[in-house]
DNA sequence: CACATTTGTAGGAATTTCCTACAACAGATT
DNA sequence: AATCTGTTGTAGGAAATTCCTACAAATGTG
């Protein structure tokens, strides 16, 4: 099998099951994510790597029964093909990071980082890659994300609007004065103009980014 | 406007970005949740309350800033008309509860509850009604949505085990000798037999709910 | 046995997705 | 000024998906 083709077997250790659900729900929007285990434990995580086999595992820098680093480096040393994306609850040191990517941890995303980040990590690191960061300042959109904004047309910028405040297609073609598969059009464009798949990646951009410090 | 088609006017108050993003992420998906802004602390979430105008607020217990109990009873007195949702970190006493609900706190959700917990309350408390749990065990899926997947047709089940693997509606089909019309009719009534509006709910539903103790 | 409900199956219409196409326009180059 | 290239505005085709409806056969109930 292909490496653009291959799944990706996830398996998710975090201990709150809210934060963990949300997560896990948005990740399998995503058609090749295979979830192949979940914990709330670290060493629940420990044994049932073996049974479910991931290729990546997330886990949480503190669980309640033990240190995410701790179990980590003892699921790497069981499994030493496993890639391993550590979520920190704060943004960590330049030091601290040297010392998680020595352990074989190949990527950290601090609970303080847009969930882009983490999605954008899970695809880099399945190939082994590591990946550092963050380097976009939290609650903003990236500056890369705001220059493909402003790079859109004038009426992909007037659709985008209309879409993200979820006005229906028709009404949309209606007030613009052109047909349903128009604006269908300018919708492609823009999510692929702007790196989206789904609507709410949309609504959440246009409002953050009007509201400048909103969030 | 009527009660049906009315908009959830949302503001939310997390933290930690990478649990809001995902939160609102996933709330965003239903169409007539309409956020009105969103913060990390409880001060900011005071200073935009008369300006965004929302519905229901949902607020951490714990914010960096501030007690979220306290920054709750203060947008309560500036508007009395707001429903709040307290996440909570851990399941609250009897006691506990009875002051949240004093204070005019229209639901409490714990962050070891399952998402859809926090989706089918807040929907519940826009009305102004009350809600209070968890009474589902976290980490397995309701006795109710149990009960509804065994009330499901021999035929359903099959369709159903093979969508949550992502199974391509044509090789089901295939495989089935039906018609990709009729696997199509088939995911439309399971979705509905289970309350499910979307792909991932039966994903996790099916790991979690064959995995037994899985999660 | 009669009746009601469910199951298995599938079509119609509308919407959405993915892709392609083309004329007009705008900017860059010669 | 002419030509070339890329973008914009616009929209269709085909396939997939969604929402809804329909019907014969099977099953369950009284």
């Amino acid at each position: 099998m292909s490496q653009g083709n291959r799944k990706l077997r996830l398996y998710v250790t975090i201990g709150q099951r809210l934060f963990r659900d949300s997560l896990l729900f948005q990740l399998l929007l995503h058609s090749d994510i295979d979830l192949v285990g979940e914990s709330e434990s670290g060493i629940d995580t420990l044994n049932r790597l073996e049974s479910a086999k991931p290729g990546v595992l997330i886990i949480e820098e503190n669980l309640l029964d033990n240190d995410g680093l701790t179990i980590a480096e003892n699921a790497l040393s069981m499994h030493p093909t496993l890639s391993i994306l550590l979520i920190s609850d704060t943004p960590v040191s330049a030091s601290r990071l040297a010392i998680y990517l020595e352990s074989g941890i190949k990527a950290v995303v601090s609970k303080h980082q847009p969930i882009q980040d983490l999605v954008k990590t899970l695809f880099y690191i399945r190939n082994g890659q590591v990946y550092v960061g963050a380097w976009n300042k939290p609650d903003t959109p990236s500056q890369g994300l705001i220059n493909a904004y402003h790079a859109l047309s004038g009426r992909e910028r007037e659709v985008a609007e209309m879409i993200a405040n979820r006005t229906p297609i028709k009404e949309i073609a209606a007030q613009l004065g052109v047909s349903c598969k128009t604006v269908h059009s300018y919708k492609d464009r823009i999510f692929i103009k702007l790196g989206f798949e789904r609507l709410p990646e949309l609504i959440l951009f246009m409002k953050r980014h009007h509201n400048g410090a909103a969030a």
